[in-house]
RNA sequence: GGAGAGAUGGCCGAGUUGGCUGAAGGCGCUCGCCUGCUAAGUGAGUGUGGGGCGAAAGCUCUACCGAGGGUUCGAAUCCCUCUCUCUCCGCCA
């Protein structure tokens, strides 16, 4: 959400935003709306004071015995009066948060303006691709022949877009979070956290997801209960409606959790293999900064989620999404893309975004630079370090090998008793 | 799921016959003084959101004592609903 103040005296320039990044938004009336909201605000304040001074004025003259009956009649209207301003109140406030909570975050001025995903600059690469002397084979197929992903029996147990790993195709999962979850709290200094996977509908618009991606998620029936599409949802509500103490910024911290998105409107689009599930495990870096620190944390942030890729030596690219790519409540993102061989193409394995002040205006979560100084939005950062899933698929299509074993990164080794390769039965 | 108790400022904790209590007192913290270090002592300050005025510092009004309603001229104090916490029982990993 952006700053309602913000909003009202620079309309000219959110209208230019909004074009950049492919909106249609209409904000004609929200000037004079604010308006109306601020004179009802005035008057409505004016009576309160009256009905206040009055109040004090009779209590001293009760205790002298004096006649009150007239003030307070007189104060009746009054508080009827107010009662019918406040009514008022609420439907204003609705109508001018409706836009608010609908306009996107204003990209950083780094941002290339643009369409779509062809218009992302590629910023940095990474790795030497593989040369094959065999066709690599796509990992939904490497991983059947070796028993390790079972996709029939997962759609007969859930439906489809869910997935079935067994053997080492699980223990490699799980030994994969581990890696991340390693490497971010020794290496790079995150806390470790292990939040709740269903969080309830306020914390879902604090971060954002509500209002305006409700149909993305899936809801608890019975229950104002939502399971988490990311670990972003439940760690940035960490310090929601906190004020935090400057020497403790930058807080960082990582953790690992499934997450659960409905994929709706994605009918069609991956239906094969790992890539778009139901169902997925992340592992989320997620930072809270002061402002003048949210650009260089996002390039950390974004270098702490490329290590595992290079500490797995899988070849990626970094881009930087354009202004009609970028997502509603980022200011700038990253997506890291790793390279899929038997797919030949480079897939998101992450996305790390600066989100400014956005997500903490909605979320409250501010902080102090010393006592008795005013209070200041934080910023959040976050990216995935990373979908642990689609690390697999990098695993599995990167390391093939032509006898359809599969060679296990050195990295990860001590975490399989030393074992090198995975083999058929 | 059943029975009971509670929710006040960064923390602890008063306030429950409704009215100078945005909130006593203590702790913590910040700034100053004092004591040649440390400890102790001492003075002052120390919530957030919103509106108005102001270039700013600031001044002023308003709201907020778990959340939302209600009663009343007036509510932290009374009533209702909800949420959360704690204790006991039941159940369970």
């Amino acid at each position: 959400m952006l700053d309602l103040k913000f909003v009202r005296s620079n309309l000219d320039l959110i209208n230019d935003m909004l074009k950049d990044r492919g909106y249609d938004l209409d904000l004609s009336g929200f000037q004079s709306l604010d308006k109306k909201r601020r004179s009802i605000l005035t008057s409505l304040e004016e009576l309160r004071y009256r009905r206040n001074k009055v109040s004090d004025q009779i209590a001293v003259m009760k205790k002298n015995g004096e006649d009150v009956s007239s003030l307070i009649s007189e104060m009746k209207a009054v508080s009827k009066e107010i009662k019918e301003i406040e009514a008022e109140l609420p439907d204003i406030m609705d109508q001018l948060n409706r836009p608010l909570m609908v306009i996107p975050n204003i990209p950083h001025e780094s941002v290339v303006v643009g369409k779509d995903a062809d218009d992302n600059p590629v910023i940095r690469r990474w790795g030497k691709i593989r040369d094959f002397d065999f066709d690599p084979l796509p990992h939904w197929e490497i991983g059947e022949n070796l028993n390790i992903l079972d996709f029939s029996r997962a759609a007969k147990i859930a439906g489809s877009r869910f997935s079935l790993q067994t053997g080492l195709g699980a223990t490699l999962e799980r030994v994969l979070i581990n890696f991340m979850l390693d490497i971010h709290t020794n290496n790079h200094g995150y806390t470790e956290t292990l939040p709740p996977f269903l969080v309830n509908s306020v914390s879902m618009t604090a971060t954002g997801q509500l209002p305006k991606f409700r149909e993305d998620l899936f809801k608890v029936d019975g229950w104002d209960l939502f399971l988490i599409p990311t670990a972003e949802v439940p760690v940035t509500n960490i310090h929601r409606d906190e004020i935090l103490s400057f020497n403790e910024l930058p807080i960082k911290y990582v953790s690992y959790t499934p997450c659960f998105r409905s994929e709706a409107g994605s009918y069609g689009k991956d239906t094969r293999g790992l890539i778009r599930q139901h169902q997925f495990n992340k592992v989320e870096l997620v930072k809270f900064c002061c402002p003048e620190d949210s650009d260089q944390e996002l390039e950390s942030l974004t270098a702490d989620a490329e290590e595992i890729l290079q500490s797995l030596e899988l070849p990626y690219r970094v881009v930087s999404l354009c202004t009609g790519d970028l997502g509603f409540s980022a200011a700038k993102t990253y997506d890291i893309e790793v390279w899929l061989p038997g797919q030949q193409l480079f897939r998101e394995i992450s996305s790390c975004s600066n989100f400014t002040d956005f997500q903490a205006r909605r979320a409250n979560i501010r902080f102090r630079r010393k006592k008795g100084s005013g209070t200041e939005l934080a910023h959040t950062i976050n990216g995935s370090g990373l979908a642990v899933g689609r690390t697999l698929v990098a695993i599995l299509e990167n390391y093939q090998q032509p006898d359809g074993s599969v060679v296990i990164p050195e990295a990860l080794r001590p975490y399989l008793n030393g074992l090198s390769v995975i083999k058929r039965d």
